[in-house]
RNA sequence: GGGGUCGUAGCUCAGCCUGGUUAGAGCGCCAGUCUGUCACACUGGAGGUCGCGAGUUCAAGUCCCGUCGGCCCCGCCA
């Protein structure tokens, strides 16, 4: 089918232009007939541009209109006029194109919905039309600013002297952390590649291997349920420097940081970020990605409840635990049934239960006051800074829990009490640094890695690898931004012995060890320097400067959350044949 | 692995709790009218596997069970 190109694009065209002759391409965004003229909006990425038709003009262009419809693509040549009737919401709005001449490219069917920024349409509709949905420019939006963060990446890491080097996606299998994607192979029976859940061992190799800075734009693949912030695929600006210690990688971020937010914000942020150990996040906002845009932190009060009679509170102090509170100003007027709500929200993150304290005109009214001495409660009220109309929720259980649970609660009243609406608009940005470097899992009954194993313990507590490894401090940090972590990374384990007994903590044995990661233990011997990095997670970093919740609407072709391709049907079931000369048998046979 | 919630016209939803006439609304769509619209307006019309399956019942969109799918959360995500 044969068109006339365009000479301009459907978002440029401004009052200087009229009198000119152009042609446009693109989509019918809409049409208007009046009868006696007809109009169409013809859309493409870059904007809107009306196009008109004069019956009494041009009744064979009248005719040939009456059978465009919604998002057919046409081709029209005319001439620029100015609007006797100007739309001052739209950029093209003081113009309108006189149509001399135009063409159908390509009929459309009716699409299942309409190109329109503030459709609420199903999910699972516009995931199986995706097609469709990326025509709207609110989603198109967020390309853009996707697209301008790539070029900001190559940009900056290219002036610091960064290299930008591509790793293998078919790799080997690593036991430790999530679970792989594992790719089968004809030439090689019974063995499998695995997609990288990151590139970090081939990126400490590469340190080895002298490239000193290395950064990569690079997919990652973790076989693990998805989440509204997280997707089986998704993507890292991943580096590495070598000679480095934690502050050169952190500052070196600060400007990175900067420079996004100037670039597509057109924002100045300060920098050096607030900084925070893990410690300090856990005890004052319950998270090691605190949201640091509002206040309401923890207090604990374990020390003066000790001896108390409310043996919930007793008890969890005697066992190690702890008791602490929040205070949800003003909350004070909620009913029995919001409390329990809040019981019910806490008990998903463990809680067995929820204490509270409302202080309402002057009165303290609570559940477990009885059980407290005036001192005690005294000392509840005044670490809480609580004043009539507040609400205190006091939770009492293990360390972890204690702080995760009131971490979660001190979010979901932000929620409820609008904070979170007045907030949104704001941005915060820190460093959680000193993660331990181990943590027990229950389940396996032995230490895993908090953050890798590659990760290098703080020089201070390396002695305590021996005897009491679950104190040592990894030499780790997260870079948070409004309560999401954006970036994680560390200082990387150079040395051969180190990385050894890193691998025995973590239950490996030498054989095992070696089996595994053998190709690293040997490369640490032939002269590996210092070196240490970080990965940003590039969708959220997108999702934080778009203002979106939802990661799907940052990735053009996403996956649900059963991690199902709606559009193409993938993960799709495969010919008998094709798994033959794989030498693969399916345990259980699917039906059809 | 677990919990919550949703699935009815092309789209968004009401109806379901408390089973009973021909399953409704708005938007969109189709036809007609209309010379300044831009959410065009007005008049008329078409449009349904109530996700799927099985059950209870004289009777199921509605109740029970199963199943598929969307979304959110816990676990999981080094």
């Amino acid at each position: 089918m044969s068109f006339e190109k365009r000479n301009i694009t459907c978002g440029e065209l401004r009052i200087e232009d009229e009198g000119k002759e152009v042609i446009l391409n693109g989509w019918i965004d809409s049409r208007r007939d009046l009868g006696g003229l007809i109009f169409f909006d013809l859309r493409d990425r870059y904007g809107l541009t009306q196009l008109v038709i004069h019956p009494e003009k041009r009744a064979d262009l009248a005719d040939k209109a009456k059978d465009i419809r919604q998002e057919f693509v046409i081709w029209a040549k005319g001439i620029v006029m100015k609007r006797e009737s100007p739309n001052p919401n739209m950029p093209t709005g003081l113009i309108e194109v006189e149509i001399s001449d135009f063409g159908v490219i390509n009929k459309a069917k009716l699409p299942p919905f309409e190109v329109e920024d503030d459709i609420e349409t199903n999910e699972e509709t516009r995931l199986k039309y995706r097609f469709i949905d990326l025509r709207r420019p609110v989603i198109q939006k967020n390309f853009i600013i996707r697209n301008k963060m790539y070029q900001v990446v190559h940009r900056y890491f290219a002036e610091n002297n960064f290299i930008e080097i591509e790793t293998p996606v078919l790799m080997k299998s690593t036991p430790e952390g999530a679970r792989d994607f594992l790719v089968p192979s004809r030439i090689n029976k019974n063995r499998f590649y695995a997609l990288p859940q990151s590139p970090q061992v081939y990126k400490q190799l590469l340190m080895v291997s002298g490239f000193d800075r290395y950064m990569q734009i690079v997919k990652c693949f973790r076989d693990e349920d998805l989440r509204s912030d997280r997707q089986p695929e998704f993507t890292q600006v991943d580096l590495e420097m070598s000679f480095a210690d934690r502050e050169d990688i952190i500052s070196l971020l600060e400007g990175f940081i900067k420079e996004l937010w100037k670039e597509i914000l057109d924002i100045d942020i300060d920098a050096p970020f607030k900084r925070m150990t893990y410690n300090e996040a856990m005890t004052r906002f319950g998270s090691d990605k605190p949201d640091l845009r509002f206040g309401m932190e923890i207090k604990t009060v374990s020390e003066n409840l000790k001896s108390c009679g409310f043996k919930v509170f007793s008890g969890a102090i005697e066992s190690n635990g702890e008791v602490a509170l929040i205070n949800a100003k003003g909350c004070a007027g909620y009913s029995r049934k919001q409390i329990d709500g809040l019981t019910e929200f806490a008990k998903k993150y463990g809680a067995k239960g929820l204490a509270w304290i409302k202080l309402v005109d002057g009165k303290v009214n609570s559940p477990i006051a009885k059980f407290l001495s005036d001192d005690e409660l005294n000392s509840i009220i005044t670490a809480a800074e609580a004043v009539d109309g507040d609400l205190i929720l006091i939770s009492s259980d293990s360390w972890t829990r204690t702080y995760t649970i009131l971490g979660a609660l001190r979010l979901e009243i932000a929620r409820q009490t609008g904070i979170m609406d007045k907030i949104k608009s704001d941005f915060s940005f820190s460093w959680v640094v000193d993660f331990p470097l181990l943590e027990y899992d229950e389940e396996s009954e032995r230490y895993i890695a908090m953050h890798h194993p590659f990760t290098m313990p703080k020089t201070d507590d390396i002695e305590l690898m021996e005897n009491e490894p679950e104190k040592v401090r990894a030499n780790a940090y997260d870079l948070v931004i409004n309560g999401a972590e954006v970036g994680g990374g560390s200082i990387r384990i150079h040395d051969n012995e180190i990385q050894e007994k890193m691998f025995s903590l973590l239950g490996m044995s030498k054989e095992e060890a070696e089996d595994k990661f053998g190709f690293l233990l040997n490369a640490l011997q032939y002269g590996a320097p210092p070196h240490g990095g970080l990965a940003l997670g590039l969708d959220r970093l997108v999702m934080i400067l778009s203002g979106i919740d939802n990661i799907r609407d940052v990735i053009a072709f996403p996956k649900t959350t059963s991690g199902l391709s709606l559009m193409d049907g993938c993960p799709s079931y495969v010919d008998t044949k094709q798994l033959e000369e794989l030498s693969i048998a399916l345990i259980k046979k699917e039906e059809e």
